[in-house]
Order: structure tokens, then C-alpha cells, then sequence
DNA sequence: TCTTGACCTCAAGTCGACTTGAAGTAGAAC
DNA sequence: GTTCTACTTCAAGTCGACTTGAGGTCAAGA
């Protein structure tokens, strides 16, 4: 029996049973069957769930991951995305640098207000004029 | 007359009013009087909306943006606070590179199926075991 | 056989940051 | 004086990713 119950898979892949239900009813996951009641799963969907949460810290939303399996099941990424999405994350990545350096720079910055202090200005003008962006989109607490 | 109409606050901070309407409601702005209903503001709320995005791209929510100023209004800017976050940024950055890299690599990755890659296995596995972490909170599309 | 407890379904709730819609109002142009 | 229009208020809606709660079911252990 190679199977896995649900309680096992949630706990290897660390999330909740209810986030596995979940991902079943978006489709991006399915069970093999059930015992009784209870969904078992193939232990191939453990490295499914790894897959989806790998684009979720990537950015993906949980629909745009959706398009990354066939649908008989097989991963099929796009590599256009990737590269893609490593641009994106090349922004934002020199964008947090930037941010990064200038609270620090605050932080260690000897004007008695910051407001006073050229570098905070500097960054407080960027930010007022969009030259650093907003993400698109977040991923509550867990 | 140095006072700022709402609409043109909202053009030159380049948010809409009903955002700064709602920023009021949460008192992280305030008017200094009206015009019949319109709400008219001192120039300096623009350098306060710049302080506001500025907070938001580095991760701090609207609530703990409202404890960086002072009942008077005043920026009161905790160093402490700043330091944190911007250790907080290092960490998010350096997974960001991480993955970063690994979505360049699993592009240009020769490996039939990216499933057979070691790079992309290696992502996959530190995805599982929450190597990888997925950011506190996040911003929605504008 | 009975009880237990972990699972089940389905609808609704949550969180943060806003946006949208309906209904009203006032300054300004005509 | 009337109309236009951009504002006003207040409640409700939106979006994404889940979580929670009520009420139900069933395999396994005593």
C-alpha cells in the first residue's frame, strides 16, 4: 500500500489538510481515491505540492501555477516564463537592495530628523515618483 | 492660497482620492479644512504620501506606518525598526537571488523534462522543506 | 456493538488595502 | 436662477489564498 492518507501528506508537505482540499477543488492537485472518506494520494503529489509552492515564492499565483501541469498531470513550464520571471525578480531584487541600503543608511544617519537627511530625501523623491514599485500581489501569513 | 485641493493632491502623489479619502479614515493623513465639501490640504502631505509609499514598498502594512509619525504628525522614525527591516529585506533578497537563479537555470536547462534536472531538484526540494519562505504580506495590484 | 475521532461537505468568514455605487451637495459657469 | 460636475458620505464589494464552523460519516479500537 503505497498510498498516502491525507494526514500523512499534510504533514510531510506541511501545510493543512484544508489547504490540500483547497488545491483540489483549484485543481492543481487531485487524490487517487478515498478510504471511506478520507483522500489518499499518490506519493507523487508530494513533489506536486513541492512544485507549487516553489512558484509561489516565485510570485506565481495559484491560477497561473494551474497552467504549469498538462492536464494529464505533467509539469510543462514554460521556459519564456522562467526567464520572465527571473527578470521580474531581478527588479525586484535591485529595488529591495536599494531600499535595504537607504533604511540602513537612515537607520546609522546622524541628522536629528530624517527628514533632514539628503539620502532619506533622495529615497522619499523615488518613492513619491513611482521609481520604486509596489509588488503585485501578496501571500498572507501562514 | 497654499492649499491643496484632494484632486490635485491626487494627481501630483499620483493615487486616486478615494485613497486618500481612505488613508484620512485611517489617520494617516488629515485635511486642513474644506472648500464648501471638498477636503484641501497642506502642501506637506505630499512629503507625507512619500513616506507612506516608501513604507509600503519596504514591507511595512498601513498600521505600522500610522505608528511611524507622532500624534502631532511629526515622522517619528524608530532606527530600530529600520535596522530590522532592512536585515528583513537582506534575507528576502538573498532567497529572491536564490530563486532567482535557479528559474534561470532550470531555463536554459538541457534536461528533457525539468523534473530530471538537478538544479530544478535541488529548487524543489529546499521549496518543500521551507527553505525558500513566502513573503508576510503583500500588495495589490493598483 | 458501540464509541471515538479524524476525516468529510458546503457555506461563510478573514485579512489588507482599497474600490465601487448610490444618493446627496455645493462652487462655478452660464 | 439653473445646471453641471466634481466632489461628499456610507455601506458594501473585490481579490487571493485559505480557514473556520456546523453538521455529518465511517474505519478502527475497546
Amino acid at each position: 500500500m503505497t498510498e498516502l492518507d491525507i494526514a500523512e501528506v499534510a504533514q510531510r508537505a506541511g501545510v493543512p489538510a484544508s489547504t490540500l482540499r483547497f488545491y483540489e477543488e483549484k485543481g492543481l492537485i487531485a487524490s487517487t481515491g478515498r478510504r471511506g472518506l478520507r483522500r489518499q494520494y499518490d506519493p507523487g503529489v508530494l513533489e506536486r505540492l513541492a512544485l507549487i509552492a516553489l512558484g509561489r515564492t516565485a510570485g506565481f499565483s495559484l491560477d497561473e501555477i494551474a497552467l504549469m501541469f498538462t492536464p494529464e498531470g505533467e509539469p510543462r513550464i514554460d521556459r519564456r516564463m522562467l526567464t520572465d520571471k527571473a527578470e521580474e525578480l531581478d527588479r525586484r531584487i535591485r529595488e529591495l537592495g536599494a531600499l535595504r541600503d537607504s533604511l540602513r543608511h537612515a537607520a546609522a544617519c546622524p541628522a536629528p530628523r530624517h527628514l533632514e537627511c539628503p539620502t532619506f530625501r533622495r529615497l522619499l523623491d523615488a518613492a513619491a515618483s513611482g521609481g520604486v514599485t509596489t509588488p503585485r500581489r501578496r501571500v498572507p501569513p501562514r
